[in-house]
DNA sequence: CCTACCGATCGGTAGG
DNA sequence: CCTACCGATCGGTAGG
């Protein structure tokens, strides 16, 4: 008998995944109890282990899907042929894309990655890592081309993609600033800054 | 009979409050046990009592200490006579020192303010919003003095703001960048892309 | 400063 | 899907 209903495009274990994604963005995943998830749902918490293995499970789910998506789009871009700063402005494009499609799952990526288990932690540090080195590999390319200032690459992707980071404060703003405006804005203050 | 000792500066309060901030950077506020802050400080963890309150009174005195520090620094520079341009380089440089000097409690500041109790949360929100406000009001100076490119104020403070808050990934970086390398380029990046 | 200990809450299992 | 329940861990107190 299935309280939890899926849907077409989600199993049940997916409604449930989305459900903790909000809980732990809103309350941060060690302040999250199973009961409170199972609250949420309409269920006892010992039913949610019939679809889920675990807690630390669903955490993975999470942070695994998010960094794939990113890294996925990074592949992708490395196969393109175009100016060192125009993969940049996709880049900052897809950032705000996902944090607006998904964004309880990013938050929690962004935030709770260290509560992984131990062998996650470091595919997922890993996946971090090589997604900063691209990333740095095309500053340093535009430097060389030109198309960049002499800034320190490393300082530059950092400053980025904290930036960028905080694509997750502007929620509060959504009533007051068009989507397009955002993102418009932010490309062109990142750029007009990276640029010779 | 103190085990923990007090310094010519610091009282034994202060020298727990250290020792936590450093714990709670490290494992989160939640994931940080009094057993855990009583281990690293020597003593049994009913022994803290007898110098702090509480868990969450530690996490006020950090986080409080952390807005003051910022708060005092903006109401000192209002009252400066500085181009706008100036004022956003006195504000960028001032982070980067508050974030070598006050690492372990900027971080925790930033990251679990969130488990304040509720009146200590509002206060703290009431000044963070504060400053946000005064440095909107400094990007309003400038777009009007054509100092600043018309971007929108409240985009350029969060972007500002965010990029800045990433401080926080670069020591691991210490090794490979000087500390005036890092300020002074990112700087250049963030101030180049405000300016007309 | 310590030992002893309390009530609350946690993630998860047994069994149906 | 539920009820009943376990062992572990938590923040904090009592009493000396």
């Amino acid at each position: 008998m299935s309280k939890i209903k899926a849907t077409k495009n989600n199993s049940t274990t997916d409604v449930i995944c989305k459900s903790a994604a909000q809980l732990f963005r809103t309350n941060g995943f060690k302040n999250s109890s199973m009961r409170m998830l199972a609250q949420s749902l309409g269920v006892e918490a010992p039913s949610l282990y019939n679809h889920i293995g675990s807690k630390s499970e669903m955490l993975q789910h999470i942070c695994t899907k998010v960094a794939n998506d990113f890294g996925a789009h990074m592949v992708s871009l490395e196969e393109e042929e175009l100016t060192a700063v125009a993969k940049i402005e996709k880049i900052i494009r897809f950032h705000v894309k996902m944090m607006l499609k998904h964004f309880d799952e990013v938050y929690v990526a962004n935030h709770d990655w260290r509560y992984l288990d131990a062998a996650d932690l470091t595919a997922f540090l890993q996946q971090r890592k090589a997604y900063e080195t691209a990333m740095v590999q095309i500053v340093k390319n535009g430097i060389h081309n030109k198309e960049i200032a002499n800034i320190h690459p490393q300082i530059v992707v950092l400053t980025i993609l904290s930036a960028l980071r905080g694509l997750e404060f502007w929620e509060k703003y959504k009533q007051h600033l068009h989507t397009k405006t955002l993102e418009n804005n932010i490309v062109q203050l990142l750029l007009k800054g990276i640029k010779l």
